[in-house]
RNA sequence: GGCCCCGUGGUCAAGCGGUUAAGACACCGCCCUUUCACGGCGGAGUCAUGGGUUCGAUUCCCGUCGGGGUCACCA
């Protein structure tokens, strides 16, 4: 009985490895082109960092023309949550992030290096976990749980390094006619790797982005196929991103500590090594201490948060992005209108320490972004998320001719504002302007300076009688404030106002002001003229009667 | 605890032996022929700490402290 015999014995079945090398040949890309995949566990929502990883993955794979994959990783079938792919993948979609290859829905994928679902490549784990056993570089082994727990302990009281390795590994110098012996009883077992490393020896290990890294040498036989016959990570890894030729390895920095032992899987496979960058994690402020953003404490965490709130996925994007590489900010300065594909994004610029989140930047990201848009694509945008969100939005919207004026105010100018942050806002920013919103809601009007009721009431009518004409272009309406400010006793000029400070009570801005409130209900609104326009004649007179009344 | 990574303003960060230590968000002030917003100008605020090395350290080395990761039949 020698290694080859147990192989057969174990994985009587299980293919040459060389099917599987001629199956999924190396790629026909051009010269650069980098190969990435975003491989998450189908255990629950998208988290913020993994969105992060993806987008860096996609961004370097697109950037040189290479390939983008999504790999499912569901070994471990305890944690598995229900329709987890198809969360996954629609989380992509939703920042259109959609891979090249990979899963497509919770059974369909695209791509001919697959299948890219994990538990699906249990022959292709098997081969290679033969490959190993046949010449004696990985083993069975037979111990329970309880007994690891046990010698776990006798480590620790000991003070020594917890693991499976020399002495402690048991059965890594059974004969291979015992192991067969108790194969052939039934017992349980796992594989081990044998590793073949000696924990006083150094590996160098260059990462891209944290560089010049020195570990000892992994010397722990892990286990690469667990007694369900389901492989563990390192090996799904070292197998899956062999066979599906990523160059690339970008994941969270976490895995950083496991390198050693995956550049020996690699080696001990006779495969070739890919790439690693291990990106850090994005962090969250806790009671002055820094903690990774959490599933379970924060909402943020979740990609559908964003979603949820009405952030647009753009303005995710470029915060991340920003994040990840900080020249990001300043070519978009002088590239405003470019597509973030076009940014030369560098994996070696990534910081090596995990950032703050910060949601105060991201909303004024978005803040831009939607400045930028065309009425046309607020409305689409803010209607899409309404329709999911808020019944009442959706309610407001459906008039489109009106509410794409209302989103055209002061947009497309070359200062547009930014008073919308993400979809959320757009109610609140332009409830005034429908009626029944207005007039439904009874509120302190927020006067100003000016805010003795008669003079409020008098500005108003002498404006309605003598100034107010709707065809009046947008100099000659404002000459007519002035006219009226003038007519009141009050500064035309808020600087003469502030050269003459005891000589006025107020300026023609604080005319404005009570036409605005008047108007609008509200002390700050984009441009009044603009306003006042898509409003027409007929309302602006009836919201001004109104006010005349309130304040009579 | 062992091993590993990190430490520039409130936050994200450039800089990597000689700089008035960029820029962005936030904050404060001023300006911008109506407010708000935008924009412009200006301001406050930083190299964790102690030792080296050096003519000179934010930059290099060592220690300390602080933060993070990892030590599973989870990924």
């Amino acid at each position: 009985m020698d290694y080859k015999d147990l192989a057969n014995l174990i994985f009587p079945d299980a293919k040459e490895i060389s099917y599987y090398e001629e199956k999924y040949p190396e790629r026909n890309l051009p010269e650069g082109a980098i190969v990435t995949r975003f491989a998450p566990s189908p255990t629950g929502f998208v988290h913020i960092g993994g969105l992060y990883q993806a987008l860096v993955a996609r961004t370097v794979a697109k950037k040189t023309g290479g390939v983008f994959f999504l790999r499912v990783e569901d070994t471990d079938q305890k944690r598995e949550v229900e329709n987890g792919i198809t969360g996954i993948v629609n989380s992509l979609k939703d920042f259109d992030m959609a891979p090249d290859e990979g899963m497509i829905s919770e059974t369909e994928e695209i791509g001919n290096y697959g299948p890219y679902k994990q538990s699906l490549r249990k022959d292709i784990y098997q081969a290679y976990a033969k490959y190993l056993l046949e010449q004696g570089k990985a083993y069975p082994c037979f111990c329970t749980p309880e007994e690891l727990e046990e010698t776990r302990k006798k480590q620790e009281i000991a003070k020594l390094r917890t693991g499976y390795y020399g002495v402690w590994a048991k059965c890594r110098n059974l004969s291979v006619e015992e192991m067969a012996e108790k194969i052939k009883n039934g017992e349980n077992y796992v594989i081990r790797f044998k590793s073949p490393g000696r924990e006083d020896r150094k590996i160098k290990h260059k990462d891209i982005i944290k560089g010049n890294v020195d570990f000892p040498e992994n010397d722990l036989d892990i286990i690469i196929i667990k007694a369900d016959g389901l492989p563990t990570y390192h090996f799904a890894h070292a197998v899956d991103d062999h066979l599906m030729r990523t160059t690339h390895v970008i994941r969270s920095d976490e895995w950083l500590s496991s390198v050693p032992l995956h550049l020996q899987l690699f080696q001990e496979l006779g495969f070739k090594a890919p790439k690693y960058a291990h990106i850090s994690p994005i962090m969250k402020n806790d009671n002055g201490g820094k903690r990774k953003l959490s599933k379970r404490k924060d909402p943020e965490a979740a990609v559908d948060y964003y979603k949820k709130e009405g952030i647009p996925a753009e303005a995710v994007k470029e915060y991340l992005l920003n994040i990840a590489n900080s020249s990001f900010e300043n070519w978009r300065k002088a590239n405003p209108d470019k597509e973030i594909e076009e940014f030369d994004f560098q994996l070696n610029k990534m910081s090596v320490s995990g950032a703050l989140f910060d949601m105060i930047k991201l909303l004024d990201i978005g803040k831009t972004v939607i400045s930028k848009m065309t009425a046309e694509e607020v409305y689409e945008k803010s209607l899409d998320w309404a329709k999911q969100y808020d019944e009442e939005l959706a309610e407001m919207l459906k008039a489109k001719e009106y509410a794409l004026k209302v989103f055209g105010i002061e947009r497309g100018n070359k200062k547009p504002r930014k008073d919308i942050s993400k979809w959320a806002d757009v109610k609140q920013n332009i409830e005034y302007m429908y009626d029944d919103k207005f007039y439904g809601k009874t509120q302190d009007y927020p006067y100003q300076v000016i805010s003795e009721k008669e003079n409020i009431s008098k500005i108003l009518k002498l404006y309605i009688e003598k100034y107010y004409d709707e065809k009046d272009d947008k100099q000659t309406w404002f000459d007519k404030i002035k006219a009226l400010s003038v007519e009141m006793g009050y500064a035309v000029e808020v600087k003469e106002f502030k050269a003459n400070p005891g000589k006025y009570k107020a300026h023609v801005g604080d005319v404005s002001t009570v036409l605005r409130v008047a108007l609008t209900s509200r002390t700050n609104t984009p441009d009044m003229y603009e306003i006042m326009k898509v409003l027409g004649k007929d309302r602006v007179v009836k919201r001004l009667e109104k006010q005349i009344e309130a304040n009579s």
